[in-house]
RNA sequence: GGCGCCGUAGCCAAGUGGUAAGGCAGAGGUUUGCAAAAUCUCCAUUCGUCAGUUCGAAUCUGACCGGCGCCUCCA
């Protein structure tokens, strides 16, 4: 186990070390499940989706916890907005939040545990911080006291005295007069009696935000975690809180690691709900493979900022999303990659012992080492294109006039497929139902149906087989001309769509 | 005001002291009846600008220019 990551709280990368070598306790901020997850989502989850994969490949054991914020204010504002009950709201969205993930080849996490069936837990904590003279109660609302844990702001590397609070201008007057320090947060808010709510000895109320994923977290993996994830913009308040409070109570450290990936942007500016500016994966999964979706999370490192780039028409429709299409063609020459090592015929693999390529050989141990470096995807696909290109080789060279394929790169080649499910959780699908899909999606955004084609090109080849090669060039061009292309092959002419 | 990040080819993007990965686009070759697919070759003497440190810098230091994030809604 040779993993380095990128640590908030020192500011460098170091060597991940649990607590316990064979087994990480890993804990990942889901999300509020009050829309559908949008493409900072996606990122986001398929980021620490590779890290345990790639944690679990090493031989680790990986505990993986990733919550799903069910009690919350925005939840409220939007149940209200649309007329439905909170928490049927919330079951609504993370039903759709969970299919959404798995359509992305994300595993699904060890624990996800739900604020609603943790307030007993949360209760407890919140009591245990005002034994401990961390927290106090004012007026039905409970506050932590920021100046009652001196580090606070180690994570963010602030100071408190030089925060300029309520520079996003976001304070509520009202809340803010309960606070004895402006900075002070809340651990449990009043709620109104017919509101959404629970009895607590403070009053009836609601958790506040941070308290859910300490009392979670420490619920399911003890009170020191190894690694604790999210996207960047939880690094201030929520981490931070979620440090204040669980080691004000507990005396330990909270997180050995602090990993953080970098924001999608849209027009430069991050995505979110709150701006407006965001696509939902949904959007995607309709236009685009959503293997394209994840394909392209790791183009860029998971920590540097993602811009997403689209197109559109006169009227301001959006017509296309360059860089998901780019990644499309991407996954589809994965697959086609794939259905040729697979469809090699027998007599094709020979037992020679000639020694395999460096590229297919040693692709396994260059994606580990890839990972290794604080996940860095990037060079991981760089790796991924060098031994996709060499399987090729080995196929055009198996597929030539007399040409064999010596077993033994076969065999390090299947292999090497294996290792790209598990380290990334590409290539995991039927290469044929992929690529198949892809074809009928492109041909049905352009009109077509697969029958006309197949009419036509049947007409083509029996032009051919009359050696009329006009009329077959004439039906080619015709049919590219509708955006479809035409492969002669031994067995006959399929088609795919041209990208 | 405080904290932090980024600027690498036409585009996307790795690389953080030893002489620029990978992808897209582009040019040429192999293959093909012609194509497509696949593959091969070529494609940044240079890393925002200017100084400095060093035998050596895209990588370290300083200044400047340009872009962005956070400072209690956020993945």
């Amino acid at each position: 186990m040779n993993v380095r990551l990128y640590n908030t709280l020192t500011g460098q990368k170091e060597p991940f070390e649990p607590a316990d070598p064979n087994h990480a306790r890993v804990y990942v901020c889901g999300p509020t499940v009050y829309d559908y997850a949008h493409l900072g989502h996606a990122r986001c989850y398929v980021v620490y989706d590779v890290l345990v994969r790639h944690l679990r490949s090493d031989g680790m054991k990986v505990t993986y916890v990733r919550n799903i914020t069910d009690v919350d204010d925005k939840i409220l504002k939007r149940a209200a907005e649309t007329g439905t009950e909170p928490t049927e709201l919330a079951t609504r969205f993370a039903a759709a939040y969970s299919e959404d993930m798995h359509r992305l080849g994300n595993l699904d996490p060890d624990i996800e545990p739900r604020v609603s069936t943790h307030l007993e837990d949360i209760l407890a904590l919140v009591q245990r911080l005002i034994d401990g003279g961390h927290a106090y109660v004012a007026d039905g609302d409970v506050y932590f006291s920021v100046e009652s844990f001196p580090q606070y702001g180690k994570l963010s590397h602030r100071d408190l005295g030089k925060m300029k609070v309520g520079a996003s201008d976001r304070l509520d007057d009202a809340q803010t007069a309960r606070k004895r320090h402006p900075a002070d947060f809340a651990l449990w808010k009043r709620s109104a009696n017919d509101a959404w709510g629970w009895e607590s000895p403070w009053g009836r109320g609601r958790p506040g935000w941070h308290i859910e994923c300490s009392a979670m977290s420490m619920k399911h993996l003890g009170d020191t975690l190894d690694l604790h994830g999210g996207g960047l913009d939880l690094v201030f308040p929520h981490h931070e809180n979620e440090i204040a409070q669980s080691e004000a109570a507990t005396g330990k450290p909270f997180s050995r690691c602090w990993m953080h990936n970098g924001f999608v942007e849209v027009d430069k500016e991050k995505m979110s709900k709150s701006l407006g500016n965001f696509f939902t994966a949904r959007d995607l999964f309709d236009r685009i493979e959503p293997e394209a979706i994840r394909y392209f999370m790791m183009t860029v490192h998971y920590r540097a900022p993602l811009s997403l780039d689209w197109t559109l028409d006169e009227a301001g429709n959006v017509t296309g999303f360059p860089q998901f299409e780019e990644a499309e063609r991407r996954v589809a020459y994965l697959y086609k990659t794939k259905q040729r090592l697979e469809g090699l015929p027998p007599k094709r693999v020979s037992d020679s012992g000639a020694p395999s390529s460096p590229e297919i050989a040693g692709f396994s141990a260059a994606l580990r080492e890839s990972l290794d470096d604080d996940l860095n995807m990037p060079v991981a696909l760089a790796k991924l294109a060098d031994f996709l290109k060499a399987v090729n080789e080995l196929c055009d060279e198996a597929t030539r006039k007399k040409g064999k394929a010596p077993r033994n790169s076969v065999d390090w080649a299947k292999a090497g497929f294996g290792a790209l499910e598990a380290e990334l959780g590409l290539g995991a699908e039927s290469a044929d139902v992929v690529l198949l899909r892809i074809r009928d999606r492109r041909a049905r955004a352009s009109g077509l149906e697969a029958a006309d084609i197949e009419r036509r090109i049947a007409d083509r080849s029996d032009a051919r087989k009359s050696k009329d090669f006009s009329e077959a060039d004439r039906i080619r061009d015709e049919l590219a001309a509708l955006g479809v292309e035409l492969l002669d092959g031994p067995e006959g002419t399929g088609w795919t769509m041209a990208d």
